[in-house]
DNA sequence: GTACTTTTGTTGTATTTACAACATAAAATT
DNA sequence: AATTTTATGTTGTAAATACAACAAAAGTAC
């Protein structure tokens, strides 16, 4: 069995430790693009559901989102339907930021990608899908209290 | 060209909760499996290096390695042709606990890739392989403070 | 051999991150 | 309809993380 799990590791800090670099030029801190970028793209989402997507702990999108929205980049909307969520949205300012970090990000992926026929880079994106499918199954079960048996 | 650090980002990150969350039973505490983890399987590397392998900042892999043999997992010796440098070894604590870490390790990798055949999972690892040479050129580049173009 | 640069390590500080515990609206069960 | 369970959100707290600035040993150039 090939191991993959320290080299993503390796690849994901790695281009996290870029991003935060360079989003420094925006004022943005570590992570935040991650959640700009979510909003940006899912108009409405609620914060749990974007900690799912980026796989980190509520209280920290809360906290992440609590921030950008006090930046005034993201604002939160109440729903008609529903009292207890409250809806996602970037503001103008926001989508002022958002084009940077979409470039960065494109830019990035194409420099992970240097090298790679448009083939295998295809193929190198189907097996991490299937990965990440594997991997947010065990991720629910872990963050809802399931334990593990070896 | 298709996506792949957002995907790789989710991995990542769900794997990096799921065995925090399972070593605090041995009551270790975010992030310290990597670096107990990397001395174990690199007896006598300095930790300049183990921040590269793991691409984390240096003062951060500075200060987990200064928790870690604060209790006694890890120890620092002197080299004797060079007196700057601290060389790593895990301590017989430390050897105790690795195989924990390897095994957890190995379970979550090879439940990553559940569904995998082995050629799936060998073209996987190359494919990450690559990438992650090209990451990691980024990193060094940015990290000693080269500016981007676009 | 002296001056300059790089490598390795540390400390101060601001920030994110995660867990635990709590609160309340919504949904499901009886 | 009342009760129980789940979903969503918040706050308190402990800890890791990264950047900036500093120090000293080692390596390099003249």
């Amino acid at each position: 069995m090939p191991e993959i799990l320290r080299t993503v590791g390796s690849i994901a800090r790695a281009l996290d430790s870029i991003a935060n670099r360079e989003f420094q030029q925006v004022s943005l801190t570590k992570g935040q693009y991650l959640y700009l970028a979510r909003v940006a793209e899912h108009p409405g989402i609620i914060q749990e559901r974007v900690a799912e997507l980026l796989k980190v702990d509520r209280t920290t999108a809360a906290r992440a989102i609590a921030k950008l929205t006090k930046l005034g980049l993201l604002e939160k909307r109440a729903d008609p339907q529903n009292k207890k969520i409250r809806r996602l949205y970037v503001t103008a300012s926001g989508a002022d930021i958002y084009p940077l970090v979409k470039r960065e990000n494109d830019y990035s992926n194409a420099h992970a990608l240097r090298g790679f026929t448009s083939d295998e880079a295809s193929q190198l994106a189907d097996l991490l899908a299937r990965v990440d499918a594997n991997v947010a199954q065990d991720w629910y079960d872990v963050k809802s209290g399931k334990q593990r048996e070896y």
